[in-house]
RNA sequence: GGCCCGGUAGUUCAGUUGGUUAGAACGCUAGCCUGUCACGCUAGAGGUCGUGAGUUCGAGCCUCAUCCGGGUCGCCA
């Protein structure tokens, strides 16, 4: 093996240039080509690829070693920048080579258990294993760095406009609310946690009344809950709060902060104001408060035209409170036959709702199972409301209000994928007007949909203890492309009214004293008002960068069940390290 | 916790109605090759068919259980 001893490197690999210039590079092997008494080293670094060229002028040690040479050696080569005899204009050095005149291998390396190339279909899950090895793949690192560029443009961004940069703990007090925490025993204090973040939401509201009026952090935050393709158990949010600010003026900072990124890490323009909708809006023609808006198929209510008519099914479901709605899925005649109806009936069952109605218009005349329960005219009227035409399919689902329209929202967007009609684009839309409390069936309780320093709407204080389901929050998410980007609120200053809040929420004067006593103690010294919001800085780079899942922007992911496959983390510990912390597993029953 | 999909050489996959010695491509190893860049040519090694049990004269294929991975619903104030 040799030591690098006498070299340094002056030029990335993709940015080798200068005929005649001599250079020193350093990279993996990415693929030799040995033609006997010709050699050529496809060289790696994270820029891409240059060529090392061996021929019958290169020292004959030199030579030799290049022949023993293997994939993903570490290589470091000096040499001199020549014009290649043919040309590759499918690299961007295609043009040059390295004509090697010293040549170090300072590592060797195994045959890797799949090959490290771009268009890899190697199951994540190896791929996984081995990360450190699926990190060397270009698609990962342009990636990472997208995600390193994201972080430094927030990091200019907020600065230049005053923010300041602090950190809050990550070892805090357990307040559960919400999402699941991740606790942390102490060893000092038997029997007691720490909690792991969900978010630094209680001590960047503190650095307000400490009067760090501009806050900023790229904070780590975790949450022991289910993962998804866009939700991993630990994450990073670009966490901001500003004192003297209402709703306005945060949505201000944030589409500044939305042009600035987009601009300096894709070079693309997006104008302000962005596009807003209401809570209410959004479900209503999208059936969810996450809307994806590149594309239409809006949802439109026909409760009206069949309150009356002779299917008991769309009938009956207005009569109950409920409604009948649609969506018409344009040209998807063909697409969606029978048996794929059949299958979305399926899905929709999955989801909460009853069924599924169609109308299906393949030939002439539109095929309706329903149209012969309709005696006054309705299936004429329900197509004219639609609009639909030949050619089109439209989906129907009848029951009560939010399950009619979460569940065509949910098809809309499947239907929508089936179909392949989302064009690319960068739809951003506000996400305004949330309820304050969520009212939830099981328990007959009014719960808060935000977390409860949530602040609500001035002129609606007054329903708070009469009439709950019309208070709505100071609260704002910003929504791209179907996902939730960030979310946000104005907080509560008024020691008096977070009371109330808390009252209104069901909790004791103990329960708050618990969970919040600090929080509440320190609102009575004087609270500028205040607001902010966390970004989720995973999600804004998966979605700048193209990738299906958190894992592509992620360097070290947790997989579905929330282990870490190349560290095997989590394990189990000594049983020393439990007896110190006064801790004792209990087996598992089975 | 529920539902759906997947697991066969190192990798990606094929494997007919349950029937001989489980195949291909890439990768790997060795040899040849002076302009390759998906280099080419020749030869070779490489398999607990995820695991366990069952049915059968016989299981990669059928049944059950289980493990692992993915998606999703619940969950994520």
């Amino acid at each position: 093996m040799d030591t690098m001893s006498g070299l340094k490197r002056t030029n990335y690999c993709a940015e080798t240039e200068g005929i005649g210039k001599e250079v020193v590079v350093g990279g993996f092997v990415q693929k030799i080509r040995d033609m006997g008494n010709l050699i050529f080293i496809d060289l790696r670094d994270r820029t891409g690829i240059v060529q090392l060229a061996f021929d019958d002028s290169t020292d004959r040690d030199i030579f030799e070693k290049a022949s023993s040479c293997r994939s993903e050696y570490v290589l470091m080569a000096k040499g001199v920048v020549r014009e290649r005899e043919s040309k590759n204009p499918a690299i961007k050095t295609g043009d040059v080579e390295i004509d090697v005149k010293d040549l170090r291998i300072l590592a060797k390396a195994q045959t890797p258990p799949f090959e490290i190339t771009d268009d890899t279909n190697t199951n994540e899950e190896l791929r996984l294993r081995y990360r450190y090895l699926d990190l060397r793949r270009s698609v990962l690192q342009n990636n990472l760095m997208l995600r390193s560029k994201i972080a430094k443009s927030a990091r200019d961004y907020f600065h230049e406009n005053g923010f300041i940069e602090l950190e809050t703990p990550m070892m805090i007090k357990s307040t559960p609310e919400g999402a699941r925490d991740y606790l942390v025993p102490s060893r000092v204090h038997h029997g007691k946690f720490y909690a792991l973040p969900q978010s630094p939401q209680m001590y960047k509201q503190l650095l307000m009344i400490a009067g760090y009026d501009r806050y900023i952090q790229l904070a780590r935050c975790f949450r022991d809950e289910d993962l998804r393709a866009d939700r991993q158990p630990e994450f990073t949010q670009i966490d901001m709060e500003m004192s003297f600010a209402d709703v306005e003026d945060i949505i201000e900072v944030v589409e500044g902060f939305i042009s600035r990124v987009f601009k300096d890490v894709l070079d693309e323009n997006i104008s302000a104001p962005l596009p807003r909708l209401t809570y209410k809006e959004a479900m209503e023609r999208y059936g969810s408060d996450k809307p994806d808006t590149r594309f239409g198929m809006e949802i439109i209510d026909i409760s009206d035209i069949v309150k009356d008519c002779g299917f008991g099914v769309f009938k009956n479901a207005v009569a109950d409170g409920g409604s009948v709605r649609a969506i018409v899925a344009k040209g998807a005649a063909s697409t969606l036959t029978r048996k794929e109806i059949d299958k979305l009936t399926e899905y929709v069952r999955g989801i909460g709702a009853k069924g599924l109605a169609f109308i299906r218009w393949v030939d002439d005349e539109p095929t309706c199972a329903f149209a012969k329960f309709m005696e006054n005219g309705e299936t004429e009227k329900i197509i004219e409301r639609t609009g639909m035409e030949k050619g089109d399919v439209a989906l129907f689902v009848a029951d009560k209000t939010n399950v009619t329209l979460s569940t065509l929202g949910a098809l809309r967007l499947k239907v929508a994928k089936q179909l392949d009609i989302i064009p690319n684009g960068w739809n951003f839309v506000w996400i305004t007007e949330f309820p304050f409390f969520e009212y939830d069936e099981e328990s007959g309780k009014w719960i808060a949909m935000h977390h409860p320093f949530t602040m609500p709407e001035d002129d609606c204080i007054q329903y708070l203890d009469t009439d709950p389901g019309k208070v709505i929050a100071k609260a704002y998410d910003l929504v791209l492309n179907g996902t939730e980007l960030l979310s946000g609120s104005i907080r509560i200053t008024d020691y008096e009214l977070q009371q109330k809040m808390f009252e209104s929420l069901g909790l004791s004067d103990e329960e708050i004293e618990a969970k919040f006593g600090f929080l509440v103690e320190a609102y009575k010294y004087g609270a500028p008002p205040h607001g902010g919001m966390g970004l989720g800085l995973d999600r804004l780079a998966m979605l700048m960068s193209g990738a299906d899942s958190l894992r592509d922007v992620t360097a070290f992911p947790k997989v579905q069940n929330a282990s870490e496959l190349m560290s095997g983390a989590p394990n189990l510990v000594d049983e020393e390290q439990l007896e110190e912390l006064a801790i004792k597993i209990i087996p598992d029953e089975n």
